[in-house]
DNA sequence: GAGTGGACAGTCCAGAATGGACTGTCTAGA
DNA sequence: TCTAGACAGTCCATTCTGGACTGTCCACTC
């Protein structure tokens, strides 16, 4: 495994290559923002990984980390030509696995006592505010994306999925919590 | 830790506790064939976790192991008073934390090359295909749902949403096909 | 200029998650 | 009786995870 080019890199991996290579260099901890701010509202990668990650990329030869020269002597990380190119060859590779929706509301609904209606809609009530909470955000995120760069279009399109998503989850629990209460 | 009955446990402990609750006394075999064709369609809990799970649980006095008396002498996992209490609790507790999408095609779009837009209408036919397929699963199983024990009710309206979602990604990802294409 | 609190930036760490390989037993079929 | 494959579970090395911790910087106050 050491030292070779050719391993498989986990998700976070290439999501870190592709944020640079896009938006230039960044600090890992400017990068953690960056995906806060973006990816992370369908994707998110742990604190510890970040910096986890970094490491083996670098090992890898995919970035190189050079020191800031003043203040505290951050290191900013520039994604490689090899990490360019494995950035590529990732993205074009055809897309194996499933989306998995981890919402915890849904698989308490799932697992409802069967006897609790009362119970299954109040769940409901609860999460179908926290959807609208989160709809609202979305929409404001949407907002946004229509100022923003050309160059973003694709990537300001996926507020849409998150938008459809969102609705549909609002209109479901207000349903269900229709039918329970 | 050890023997402690007030500490949190994780996601798939719930998961367990909650299908045994329902579904009755199962192996951890069993128990995994069950979840793979449930809750594994928005979850998943790998092979590993299932087995060092079920070990936490019956170390905290959730659940209980039987071998059976003929052939393999499976373990056949039942939930104990305590086991249905913390479930309850669990599942009554506010919940926290957001749905996260994992959508490996969704990451891909947002870490698109700006240039590439051949390659994103690609990118955008594969998964319009593949959510196409998944939405046909779903509709089958909302089949299945409609002839489902009215005990059953709860947890197989959460196909609904999936079926929403998956609805939502094709038009989404047929309409990024046609914006980039 | 000195002192200070909080933000910044990163590290540590123990337990859990992960995925794949492995092992032994059972069972159905030849 | 033998055998191959399924069943059922274990092993294991690496990575993930979340929270705690540490040291430095920097803005503000005196």
């Amino acid at each position: 495994m050491a030292g070779s080019t050719e391993r498989d890199h986990s998700t976070a991996a290439y999501a870190i290559l592709g944020l640079l290579s896009v938006h230039g260099p960044h600090t890992i901890y400017d990068l953690k923002g960056l995906i806060e701010g973006s990816i992370g509202y369908f994707w998110t990668f742990p604190h510890s990984q970040m910096y986890a990650e970094t490491k083996r990329l670098e090992t890898a030869g995919l970035i190189r980390a050079d020191a800031e020269a003043g203040g505290r002597g951050r290191r900013v990380l520039h994604v490689t030509d090899d990490g360019r190119r494995a950035l590529e060859a990732w993205w074009r590779r055809e897309d194996g696995g499933e989306t998995e929706i981890r919402d915890l509301g849904l698989l308490k609904l799932f697992l409802a006592d069967p006897a609790d209606g009362a119970g299954v809609a109040e769940l409901a009530a609860r999460q179908a505010a926290a959807h609208a909470e989160r709809l609202a955000l979305y929409t404001d995120l949407a907002d946004d994306a229509t100022r923003a760069e050309p160059s973003m279009r694709a990537a300001y399109r996926t507020v849409d999925l998150g938008l459809s998503y969102e609705r549909a989850a609002v209109a479901f629990w207000r349903s269900v919590e229709a039918d329970f209460g």
